[in-house]
DNA sequence: GAAGTCATGTAAACGGTTACATGATTTT
DNA sequence: AAAATCATGTAACCGTTTACATGACTTC
């Protein structure tokens, strides 16, 4: 069976710890989402689909009797991941529409770049913002890992293209 | 009609000069495909479109007889491209394969992320290295504005992460 | 005359979002 | 009793890639 980036991300966090697929959803919102989202017209199907393939297996909750249905990796769905792990590099794409705006500033009459980068430094800030006060709690919570180095790349990125279209605006 | 972002490439393109399908394709894939690709499936039903839609118009090449068709802004079409231009920026969504693995790793038995700092590391590094080959071109031609910011922009955020990925990568 | 490039286009499949539908449980 | 949250799922739609089909023109 074929397996993209969505079927990772699922395989990845019942790689923590066994969850259901709302878990999951609230996982991916407060963490990998700033650079993999998922929705739940992905994560369900998806969750049957890997459940059908034998990569996880899932048994209804029958403390909580509330419907929730809890997946774990099955030791073929952890050799799957792990392989992808030490994979060597896949493509990787960019979309960034921000930068369309920078490049394609000055086509019109509205006076070169300093409007997209402004823009784009707002955002990249109001995001490492976002990242540090979960940084913070990461902190409290004494995480370690690969998570906390995502968190931290990420801040560093954030901050660093912030920081550069913030001194290019000012001397467009 | 409704606009996304690759409408807004076509229209960005044309901004520059009048061009066929062809070209776009050409000039996306040298240019804004490391932040937004575009491909013929997508490029001639849109090129349809906004004909259709009066935003760009089209003429069939008698010059060079080769089936070619040559399409232009129309006002309105300018009008629409200035207007995004101006706009408040959209949401902005990332998706970073290479991120996931870092995020992840430590999961499996495969040693934190180290590995995955390295493969990160001379991904940006080949972007970097490549977009600083454009830049050569581009002082010869002696280009300016958006498109050469956002050319700048990438060497450096590509930069910048190759070398966060690599000091940190050292220390893990 | 073969290979490469210019040029247009379509069909199938894939990946993803949005919006909806349903209902149990928990909190206020 | 109402509102919020937990939990599963589907259907329609949009956006994109891939692969294919076609043929003219140019270069070697």
């Amino acid at each position: 069976m074929e397996l993209n980036a969505t079927s990772y991300v699922i395989l990845g966090m019942l790689g923590f710890r066994p969850m259901c697929g709302y878990d999951i959803k609230q996982l991916v919102d407060k963490s990998t989402r700033f650079f993999w989202a998922a929705s739940y017209g992905q994560i369900y199907p998806e969750l049957r689909r890997l459940s059908d393939a034998g990569l996880i297996k899932g048994q209804a909750d029958s403390d909580t009797a509330r419907g929730r249905i809890e997946f774990e990796l099955t030791p073929e769905g952890r050799r799957r991941l792990e392989d992808w792990l030490g994979d060597p590099p896949e493509i990787q794409e960019m979309r960034d529409e921000s930068m369309l705006k920078v490049f394609f500033s000055g086509t019109a009459g509205n006076g070169g770049p300093r409007a997209a980068l402004e823009a784009k430094r707002d955002h990249h800030s109001e995001v490492a913002a976002r990242l540090r006060g979960i940084e913070e709690s990461a902190k409290a919570a004494d995480a370690s890992g690969g998570p906390v180095t995502a968190l931290r790349l990420g801040i560093a990125f954030n901050e660093f293209v912030a920081d550069w279209c913030d001194k290019e605006a000012a001397s467009a």
